[in-house]
RNA sequence: GCGCCCGUAGCUCAACUGGCAGAGCAGGGGACUCUUAAUCCCAAGGUUAGAGGUUCGAUUCCUCUCGGGCGUACCA
């Protein structure tokens, strides 16, 4: 019989004994991790006056005859649970010791430190609240099929203390962010998923249908366009954090749905933008970690603001030794670039490859904290131009540990230069680039109204969970990842 | 999409050059009233991801399928 049939029958005897492990409630638990914190300075022997009732699920059991010790987990730390028939008779005892790997239970009673000094509590009565009928991963090397990890991340959570955390400081990275930009005077809004046109990023979307309207919808792939529109409708500081779909590759930094913050604030430029995207991570890595200085991979990595500051034309000059302002033409830019060890690829526009300089010889480079500043216009279709050179944009791109973080710029306000911008990206469109975007003609009626000059932002939630909690995939820091269905038999 | 690698008991892993599929944990029975990867004794647990092929014989070699990981491409 298998331990999952064998777990069933003692579910079956329990509920024909008329004592169904199925409870409905068991009020007021105390968490365990204040209890081990309250009572940390107990010698052995000690023991409190009074009761403590907790609850969680059964990790491991020792039985000793007349004695039995079970660990309990909560969702912040684990407590040692000592019973024996003294305490509660023979009847109960043998409930209590028969208890399963698995099963969620409360228990009360005072608490106490052992002879070889762990805190615990000496069970004077308990309670089944649900019975666990499948045994739970090995309590020593844990669950490490990441198959199974992910497409049951229960059992990962249940198993992998270390993968709890990782997403107990994602909830708490959300809500530091969220208290950041309160704190600065943002409102946080809420704006569609769905969409007819799918703008504020050149990527390729994901499409569904709309019955009763028997139209197309495309999942959203960017928040910015919506954001500027409330610029338009009078809120000067908005923010969403929002998911965002991607019909794209998916690799250990690209999941197909993600989380982005983004924000518009008026009266802002990209200078405004950096101060607060630096200051926002390193008020979140303080709040949630305690501290700027962090482990990724095998480096240190410093998150105290400011960060340095420098022109993208610089890096990849720097890294690759192409100055792209030599090559304004792209047939020179692609002879030149074909130097390198790049392969051009037809379909390449200057600015895509000027990218491709960026992601191959810059961006791995980048661990520490670094901002890229100064994008090449054609790249740009929704940043304003810098006064000074109206072939750059001012835009900057903030990177951590060789990963894209951040993509921000002073706003393109203007509705005359925004239609040529979508015009020349239709045109892309048209010449089969799918990531290209289309023209808007209702965001830009929104900008004919007038929009104030914005500093916008776009910060990536996942990745920058994955710099704070050292992660080595995007995986680790989405609960439930995309993954392919099993094939059924 | 392409390339490389992986899939053995509920979990973590073995199985030499192709020769009887094993162990620990978990689970069952037993001993043990302060253990903590508890310990000790006994018994049980398998369509080796799936389908086909080569072979006297396949977990092992070959082909295909499914799923996953990593790299690469696209991208953030």
């Amino acid at each position: 019989m298998s331990e999952a049939e064998e777990r069933r029958q003692k579910l079956d005897r329990l509920v024909s004994e008329g004592r169904s492990p199925y409870r409905n409630r068991f009020p007021g638990p105390e968490q365990v991790a204040p209890l081990l914190e309250r009572y940390a300075s107990f010698e052995s022997g000690e023991k409190s006056k009074e009761n403590h009732r907790v609850a969680g699920r059964v990790m491991i059991r020792r039985e000793h005859g007349k004695a039995t010790f079970l660990v309990l987990r909560d969702p912040g730390a684990r407590i040692q649970l000592y019973g024996n028939i003294n305490e509660l008779g023979e009847e109960r005892y043998g409930e209590f010791k028969h208890l399963d790997i698995g099963d969620i239970i409360g228990a009360e009673g005072p608490v106490f430190r052992t002879r070889r000094g762990e805190l615990s509590i000496l069970v004077k009565d308990f309670i089944p609240l649900a019975k666990g009928l499948h045994p739970l991963p090995e309590k020593w090397h844990g669950l490490t099929d990441v198959e199974v990890r992910y497409r049951q991340r229960y059992l990962d959570l249940i198993a992998n203390d270390e993968v709890h955390q990782a997403f107990y400081i994602r909830s708490r990275v959300l809500t530091a962010i969220r208290r950041f930009m309160d704190a600065r005077g943002f409102i946080e809004v809420e704006t569609p998923v769905m969409q007819t046109i799918p703008g504020g990023a050149t990527a390729r979307s994901f499409e569904t249908h709309h019955n009763a309207l028997d139209m197309n919808l495309y999942m959203r792939i960017a928040l910015e366009l919506h954001l500027k529109r409330l610029l338009v409708g009078g809120f000067d500081r908005v923010y969403e954090i929002g998911r965002i779909f991607r019909n794209e590759g998916i690799s250990t930094r690209h999941n197909p749905e993600f989380t982005m913050l983004e924000s518009q604030q008026a009266y802002a430029d990209y200078n405004d933008v950096m101060e607060m995207t630096e200051q926002l991570v390193a008020y979140v890595a303080r709040e949630v970690l305690g501290t700027l200085e962090i482990s990724w991979k095998d480096e240190q990595v410093d998150l105290t603001p400011p960060w340095p500051r420098l022109t993208l034309r610089e890096l990849i000059k720097e890294h690759s030794g192409v100055d792209f302002r030599e090559y304004p033409e792209r047939a020179a830019m692609k002879a030149r670039v074909g130097e390198t060890g790049i392969t051009v690829e037809p379909g390449w526009s200057w600015g895509k490859i000027v990218d491709e300089l960026l992601s191959t010889f810059v961006e791995p480079k980048l661990i520490q904290p670094t901002f890229i500043i100064d994008f090449p216009r054609e790249l740009s279709p929704l940043a304003r131009p810098k006064d000074e050179d109206s072939m750059l944009v001012e835009r900057f791109e903030g990177f951590i540990g060789g990963m894209e973080i951040a993509n921000c710029f002073s706003e393109l306000t203007n509705p005359i230069e925004q239609r040529r911008r979508f015009e020349e990206q239709a045109a892309l469109r048209e010449a089969g680039d799918e990531e290209a975007g289309l023209v808007d003609e209702d965001f830009l009626t929104a900008l004919e109204y007038g929009m104030p000059p914005s500093g916008g932002s776009g910060l990536g939630i996942d990745r920058l969970c994955m710099i704070l909690t050292d992660s080595p995939s995007i995986r680790d820091v989405i609960l439930f990842p995309l993954l392919k269905p099993e094939k059924q038999q």
